[in-house]
DNA sequence: TATGAATGAGTGTTCATTCAT
DNA sequence: CATGAATGAACACTCATTCAT
């Protein structure tokens, strides 16, 4: 059912049909709920290959996260117009990442929402891959702030979180996009063009939003009645300051 | 073994600590990876209680989500300054959710990343959640523009879309802030506010971005199917002009 | 089918239950060979309830052979007659010793054959069971020798040698009997004590057997024509000085 | 990797190639626990040749011991000096049956450890061997009884358990002697020759060992049906009277 | 109100064995 | 003579779930 067996097929390419259906499983059901018979089946191989061939489901699960980021980083470096100034180049790379996951859903889900999911081993390597991603567009806002002259650069930090921000919004569009009908990557692409780029525009330009003044130290007034019953491991941020 | 058996507790204090240990291994864990057992013991419970109470995993799992749900929906609502503008609104609204999100980061991972991932029942219940903040968010941006009074008001569409990246920036840079060390919720509403604010000014006041002319349709020329697993170590960022 | 499934027993008879079915089946089919399946199904329980009480088929066997070592040389120690002399006290405590392994002698393959097996935890598991048992028999030889006391005592290391000689006599002996019909626990002890004890009493008088003189220093005229694959990862003992 | 292949060898050369590896394998890890791939890596070849030469798992199982027992006999008659009397025979064999298993640790293991662990089958190749070497044994404690000529001949039964004894002994002291450091096949020989030769020849002569009297039929009082697993850690060895 | 005892159905993983070349 | 490709059947182990008390 499904793939059509054709048999004896060398390896590499055997490898790459299994990949491909562990992807669609991954993506679409999470690491956990994925099982090795499902993809085994969905490949049209029978399960002992795919140990023989990938090992283990985790061996597994990391070669199709290296698959799918490599694929990923590589659609957007492909898509990236060098010559154009930064805003430009910003607009093309955006169109081709919102154009491969779109092409790629489940990828996408496999690479966001589920690879973060399980592990500091898959955690890390998607994380490389992001930080490619936000290493590249670190480099463009601060090409747009030098080129705008007008601040020399921006504080360090702040443009990291800029950055941040400009990559998490574009991945959470992506998810909207992949789960909204009639959206698509160009529209997704100018939709965070228009909201992002106008507004680092005006940082650039020096006329940063400024919080208002507040005299009261702590909002969250619920005194969250719900007694904790364990510690979480570690609550990383504790509030403001 | 651990929370200490304080037998013949009432029935809804009792479902309260079954709920705070549920979503603490729901958060940590993940849905499938969480185990009923784990959770029974975190609560201080025998397993049969805790189906007693909350009948299968799949409604336990939708109780947390209910309930976190709820409170972090309720968190914000609470933050927001009424009497205040639109970008005061945001402002504390934002600053309520990041606080939030900090103090409850089991809560937040299970609704952000685990409860979207497992069957269309649980995200239905987040969908539910995010929609609120979402037509909150909505009714800031339209009454800016109002306020704004230059352009009348900005098309449905184009709000929806952008309410939505505003939401999914918050939520990404909520992710961010969780796994770095030293980022307050303070500082992570100031990013995303210096980050959106200004660019929607822009919007507002008539001078949104616009793509550049360009001829041909579409990017991604990489004719994509089955990229080889094999070369390409070559990073994304090769530098802005 | 077999055990006749009497329901809900307490946690300690059907623990001895699993350990019953578990020795049997280890037994007769050895660590490897042996599937938890059939020793849940001998027990008359499900499998999850052995690893619910045992927690994996590493620690089942383990606890098979504490119990049954322990039962062994309880028997064993139980069927010493204290005030004898040394060759009273020996005779008993073979008859003990051949009459136990010819009642269990599931119990008796998975300790002699199995158990030294299947890595180094089994193996020094029963280790150290048979160096009690060699204590003891150290321990008699010695005394044996003193009350003759026409040699002062023999050299240690002979001693150890002689106890190592006669307990694995004893084994092999066990072995047999339980293998040969019609062979009962009395004649197998009275076997061993004629082989054994008559020598013993020479060496102790002093009479001990010489080897005659040799002048060629090695025999095995064999050349061993086998080329070895591959080095044995220790060969312990190569030859005779 | 690993052996080198060196391609297109003779049928026969191969053949004993596997069987060394095979032989090296079972004897290490068990014939449960041994593995074909493994066989066949060692061997340096692939898995299907192996299955071309010698059919099956079992079949070379049964190759092996087949060889080895061949080999063990063979190495203890060409040891033993024919002319010699009935103790030099049994010294010179038992020299040859020291310096074989300890050069072939392997092999004896497999022989005496495994083999008769895994079948009927199995267990009936080596049982023949053994019957060989207990005939063999057997004859010279005859003879040696004849030579003593004070008895006509030691009763039948009694010699075919005198010799399962010594053939037992000297069994176990060769597992002694591959597990202990600095043991000699020299020293395992004498060892076995005082232990035993010196009682053997008091039997001859007519001065058996002859059991107590004693009134009770049956030694155990241990009720023994199910020893609780849990106290009794007192050792065997209290001291000898 | 609360639990110790128990299981059906499934998971990832391995292995002896066989084709097709 | 020799092997790369492939699998059916089994195994150890886990989990959500339910009874009987």
């Amino acid at each position: 059912m499904g793939a059509g067996k054709t048999k004896r097929m060398p390896r590499a390419v055997r490898e790459q049909q299994m990949l491909d259906a562990a992807v669609s499983v991954f993506g679409r059901r999470g690491y956990m709920a994925a099982s090795m018979d499902e993809i085994a089946e969905l490949a049209g191989v029978s399960k002992p290959l795919v140990y023989l061939y990938l090992n283990s489901k985790d061996d597994l699960f990391s070669a199709c996260i290296g698959r799918e980021a490599r694929a990923l980083t590589e659609a957007v470096r492909a898509g990236v117009r060098p010559g154009l100034s930064a805003d430009g180049q910003l607009w093309s790379g955006l169109r081709a990442f919102f154009s491969h996951t779109a092409r790629h859903p489940d990828a996408w889900r496999m690479l966001h929402l589920h690879a973060r999911t399980h592990g500091e081993r898959f955690a890390a390597e998607v994380a490389a891959m992001r930080a490619e991603i936000v290493a590249f567009v670190t480099q463009l806002i601060a090409a747009a702030a030098r080129d705008a002259h007008r601040v020399p650069h921006l504080p360090e930090g702040e443009v990291a979180g800029l950055a941040e921000a400009l990559v998490g919004a574009a991945e959470s569009l992506a998810d909207w996009a992949g789960a909204t009908e009639g959206v698509t990557a160009k529209q997704a692409a100018a939709t965070l063009m228009n909201f992002a780029w106008a507004g680092l525009g005006d940082l650039m330009t020096g006329r940063p939003w400024t919080p208002p003044e507040e005299p009261q130290p702590e909002p969250e007034p619920v005194p969250d009645p719900a007694p904790r019953a364990a510690p979480s491991p570690a609550p990383v941020a504790q509030g403001a300051g």
